[in-house]
DNA sequence: TTGAAAGCGATACCAA
DNA sequence: TTGGTATCGCTTTCAA
């Protein structure tokens, strides 16, 4: 009891920081540290007197729980890491925004990062994260270097990949099939009788694996006129307006403009708009990833639908049932896609 | 010794997990554990051939750290907490993209949390995050409850306001003034001789607070013909096109439309342009927020430029600054806004 | 420059 | 239903 005196006293010293512990609860409420761990986290295993007397002690010292000791103690800490090309893209931050509201209402946090960034190496960031010991991870693509891999699959934790198809995953994937999306816009143009095709894509992995896709079945449909336009990576309404003049430029004049956004579609619009192209007429615009805005704002743009909110709450579904039982009914999810005609293209 | 090993045989036991730890490290390396945490945190307190031997060992080991006992035992996590309204408002995101790359730079890790979502009290986020025990939070805006006040007071960690301005910050901020914002809107518009205003005002508190000030001061000029619209308050395209259409329901024919962010700007332009209303010869725009696109892509609409680099950098910085040497230059710190205005308005 | 011992604040396991 | 005890993996403090 010396001894636990002395601690009070050198805390108290040390700091005046939240340090109201397990034991101060446990001591204001005359019972055992583990009688409180239990109150908090099986509250059912505790007898209902208990409970109440823990519940006042927790109120009145203002006791927040420490996590880092709780999941060091138990090995579950309650996180789940999330990596992402970037935050600001809206594809991206409309899926985590679902895959974190499903997380957090079943108990867990999720720790966002950013892999667009090459300055910090995708490994340097998959260490930070895991020296964090998240309960799972998910990834975004199927594209990782040897390093990680060899990091992921050590960690020995659930991993979700998604965005994109593999048949063999890392561990379980939730995404949908680039190929098969290039293959499909290009059935769309040709069966809506375009000839002349125009490509504005972002200088991305992914959209570019669409674009060569798109190209090489619009061949099989006989159709080989293509004006190609790549713009840099991150897409923005700008980078789409100055897809459109590159292509006007190369000779491109009327046809269908396949675009790897909805936000390069849109840039792409505001151009035509501009220049007075008649959208859809003159120049019809296909988009993909079907951003919330497009719907009501854009009658004119047709677009690939990728169901964002299914697959955020997908991956985390597959996620807590790895976690939690340890379950997996499929590796290979496939979401699918939609073609979205709008207008009269 | 012989206990040593015992732990050993569970440990593999029980999982394969990475559970590589300093231990097993310091066992290959020849060294004590704490050399090896010293080899990794203050490298320069170890003999050159310790610091060797002991990168062999980690290398060869796969050795990741663990942030949970190491964040326990250190009382530092380097964790630092950003709570923000919404990551799929690109303001937002931004911001934080800014301000976490700081961070990252320092070696800390962002914890996001979103607040804009009702059915989770902003207090039980707090708590949630609070339970990792960050070194430090980043909050969005100054409307705090009491409760999370003293959540927030009470873990004695340094705090860091944003996005709003007050003589009484919780610990610092770093932000603007909206009151001056909607006083220089109407400052500016009057000048520019428009004597007929709309509004488009997101349902946002904010929001509400500059276009409240707005109208005060065009009151001040004389300006007294304003007509209202209120949307729902995650801006987007779409809604600013319903606020264009309600305003010329509502008798307002030309003049200027003053929005509280870009994406009901554009909206409004978006449907203006759709009734052949030429902008800005007919309806003036001025939105607000800079968004990145806003220059390039649309010279007719003039904005209230928020310059969010620095302001989630300063923050950052700010931050870094009471956690790593308790300093304070300043409590206060507005970072400003400037009217850019763009076309012939 | 290096190490031994004592926690950090919680949970797991086994008894009572 | 409740409690004692031994960790979880790392850093701090104090010595050597």
């Amino acid at each position: 009891m010396a001894q636990s005196e002395s601690r009070q006293g050198r805390k108290s010293a040390r700091n005046g920081n939240s340090s109201v512990t397990l034991e101060d609860v446990a001591r204001l409420a005359g019972v055992s540290t583990i009688t409180v761990s239990r109150a908090l986290n099986y509250p059912d295993k505790v007898a209902a007197k208990t409970l109440a007397k823990v519940n006042r002690a927790i109120s009145q010292t203002g006791y927040v729980p420490n996590l880092l000791a709780g999941g060091l103690a138990s090995r579950r800490t309650r996180l789940i890491a999330a990596i992402i090309p970037s935050i600001t893209n809206l594809v991206y931050a409309e899926t985590i925004q679902y895959f974190s509201s499903r997380l957090n209402d079943a108990g867990y946090q999720v720790l966002l990062g950013e892999s667009g960034y090459p300055e910090q190496s995708e490994q340097k960031l998959i260490s930070a994260i895991l020296s964090r010991r998240p309960d799972g991870i998910l990834l975004t693509g199927v594209n990782h270097s040897a390093d990680c891999r060899r990091l992921l699959l050590a960690a020995k934790i659930p991993l979700v990949e998604t965005w994109d198809l593999t048949p063999t995953p890392l561990d379980v994937i939730v995404g949908f099939s680039h190929e098969r999306i290039g293959m499909a816009v290009a059935d769309f143009v040709a069966a809506k009788g375009y000839r002349r095709v125009g490509t504005v894509s972002a200088s991305d992995r992914r959209a570019q694996f669409r674009e060569k896709t798109l190209i090489d079945r619009l061949a099989t449909h006989g159709i080989t006129d293509i004006t190609r336009g790549e713009v840099p990576a991150p897409t923005d309404l700008h980078r789409g307006r100055i897809g459109l003049v590159r292509l006007l430029d190369d000779g491109f004049s009327a046809g269908v403009v396949c675009c790897s956004s909805d936000t390069l579609a849109h840039g792409v619009l505001i151009e035509a708009q501009s220049r007075a192209i008649r959208v859809p007429e003159e120049i019809a615009i296909v988009g993909f990833g079907d951003q919330s805005f497009a719907a009501d704002t854009f009658p004119a743009l047709s677009t690939v639908r990728i169901d964002r909110p299914r697959m955020g709450k997908l991956a985390a579904d597959v996620l807590l049932a790895r976690i939690e039982d340890d379950t997996v009914d499929e590796q290979v999810i496939d979401v699918g896609f939609e073609i979205v005609e709008r207008g009269t293209t």
